[in-house]
DNA sequence: ATATATACGGAGGGTTCCTCCGTTTATCAA
DNA sequence: TTGATAAACGGAGGAACCCTCCGTATATAT
């Protein structure tokens, strides 16, 4: 597992920098005008040719997935240290707590996950492998110590989260989406799911 | 009231038969393409210029509204009904299961949805106040009978019905979404509220 | 039958998408 | 150091779309 088989001559130095300089100006852009900037914007804003930014990211959400890498990852590192530290339920709330801190924030995460909600789609692979493989051990730890309901499924939390993440801009965001968490959880536990 | 103050003459007739196949392609291409179709697609399709489809539906989302009306304003007339026939909890969950019967599955209603979240749009003026107005009902229902927790607002519950609405045509969808309505609607209960 | 308010429809300017390919340049070998 | 050349650059260009504007056509009212 070297590299990826064909050891040719080592990348290009400007090949390097032009694609660290459209993953900064994605980020920017992205913040400040949201998913659907379009993609000669950035490429001028890093001050490099819409070819090249063509060259790196071949589509739309292959940059958006390099640009929010780390924070998918460290979503997936939190989710292994919290299920050690806390009651299950407990751990998933707080998880869906760090999302939404965190990634949902990104007004460029909703129309993401909904893109990755299907489960059939291959943009986005490595985020959504991600954040599955962290909901599916939430999910596991919670459902074997009867702290959860044993018919949830992974895409369930995650068309929850699609719900959390969507409106970001608005006023009062922020309390809402906890308290829908909340909501979503506590809706979870086992002795909630016969009552209606 | 009579119409809209300036008598003028009644409206031609190739205006309303036009207005009317605008609709019919429109709804047509907004299930088979989703939201993004574009409008010159639409004109296409119905027969009429690009320039006759603008001055029926100046934007867009008029055009998402004025299709499906219909289904909002069943939606609020249901609402009315179940809030008398059902107990409060159960009403709501009755309406949401309605929506996500009906209105969901078009395609196109998670980004509307999405649009009018935060409530300070202008656009899908109409269709957010009926959504609005019969959430409202259930949720002051469910809160003066003390079966629903009394922190519960209208946008907390968009919210959960964008992340229902997401993803309508993977495999599963509609399980997925009744199941997540019953687990939002459990979490909903007062008793539910400070378990965690 | 005629006048005219209304409605039609598409040309056109601006923007974005994405591809293709001639030019430039960083790396490697001699 | 000095080519040779694989790799990367960048932008022109065709296609699609958005939306406006306005000359032409026509339904309605007298």
């Amino acid at each position: 597992m070297k590299d990826s088989g064909k050891g040719g001559r080592k990348p290009r130095a400007d090949a390097l920098r032009n694609r660290d300089k459209l993953m900064v100006a994605a980020k920017t852009a992205f913040t400040e005008a949201g998913a659907e900037v379009s993609l000669e914007e950035i490429a001028r804003r890093a001050g490099v040719g819409i070819g090249t930014l063509y060259r790196h990211f071949p589509t739309r959400e292959g940059l958006l997935e390099a640009v929010y890498r780390r924070e998918v990852e460290q979503l997936a590192v939190a989710a292994e240290r919290l299920v050690d530290e806390l009651p299950p339920a407990e751990a998933l709330r707080q998880w869906m707590r760090l999302f939404a801190d965190y990634l949902a924030p990104k007004k460029v995460i909703a129309p993401a996950l909904a893109a990755m909600a299907g489960g059939h789609s291959e943009l986005f692979a490595t985020s959504s492998k991600l954040i599955r493989g962290a909901l599916g051990l939430l999910l596991a730890r919670g459902i074997d110590a009867e702290a959860l309901r044993d018919d949830v499924e992974i895409e369930d939390i995650i068309q929850a989260l699609a719900g959390v993440a969507y409106n970001v801009a608005s006023p009062g965001w922020r309390e809402r989406a906890y308290r829908l968490i909340d909501i979503v959880v506590a809706g979870l536990r086992p002795s909630a799911a016969g009552v209606g």
